[in-house]
DNA sequence: GCCCATAATGCGTTGACAGGCATAAAGCAC
DNA sequence: GTGCTTTATGCCTGTCAACGCATTATGGGC
């Protein structure tokens, strides 16, 4: 607990791992495909019940699906003429649930701030 | 409706809590934030040394601490007539490092797949 | 008071992308 | 084969934010 308290504990990240983060990041940061892929992480849907679901065009549903499907966060297996699609991976809602927990525990501070003045 | 099989854990959403997450995952989505991020968990660091480390414009630099401040991941404080900022949230290290894991096994995967093939 | 250094903000440009419409591709039924 | 349905894609527009430059605000030192 000196002075020079040396928080370096990590070296800096590389440019590329920088540029692969923020783009990961970005996938989540459209409340379109966040939407998406809540509704997928309740089961499998075909693109007919995304569309209904959410009220989006189907060619800008399919654009976003595009997006998370090469990000490797939702799959699809073909049902007939149709395109089923679902969530692979857990990481995403565990994310999710992370920030949540911080923004409940933010607002709850502001409160307090709030009360005692 | 469907007799299907109710994945239904959790409710979906709402749009409020969608456009929360969303907000808070773009903030991650930018390299230049995302670095600024980095530095400033080395231990404090005021703008100057922030400019130099990333090559960005003090009007750059400073606009984006703005952001970062205001959603709490950063914390300044006066030294004279610098502004040393910090980083105030480990939320941010944990969530990286959870997506790098998922990159690094993800690239891992397609590695196998090549030499499978 | 004046002057200098540091950080924040107004303004303009530009690039990226959401999002819809129209069209093409893919697969099934006949 | 022709049609019909479902999904993907080309094209276009609007919007929003990054980014730099110029300016202003803020706080020393004299």
């Amino acid at each position: 607990m000196g002075p020079s308290g040396e928080t370096d504990l990590s070296p800096p990240p590389s440019p590329r791992l920088l540029e692969e983060l923020s783009q990961f990041f970005r996938l989540l940061s459209e409340p379109a495909r966040l939407q998406l892929l809540c509704h997928l992480k309740q089961g499998p849907m075909d693109v007919a019940s995304l569309i209904e679901a959410t009220g989006f065009s189907q060619s800008h549903i399919s654009r976003q699906l595009g997006q998370l499907q090469r990000a490797g966060l939702v799959g699809c297996r073909r049902d007939g003429v149709r395109l089923i699609y679902d969530a692979e991976d857990e990481l995403v809602h565990d994310l999710c649930a992370l920030v949540q927990t911080r923004l409940k525990q933010r607002l709850e501070s502001q409160l307090r701030q709030l009360q005692a003045a």
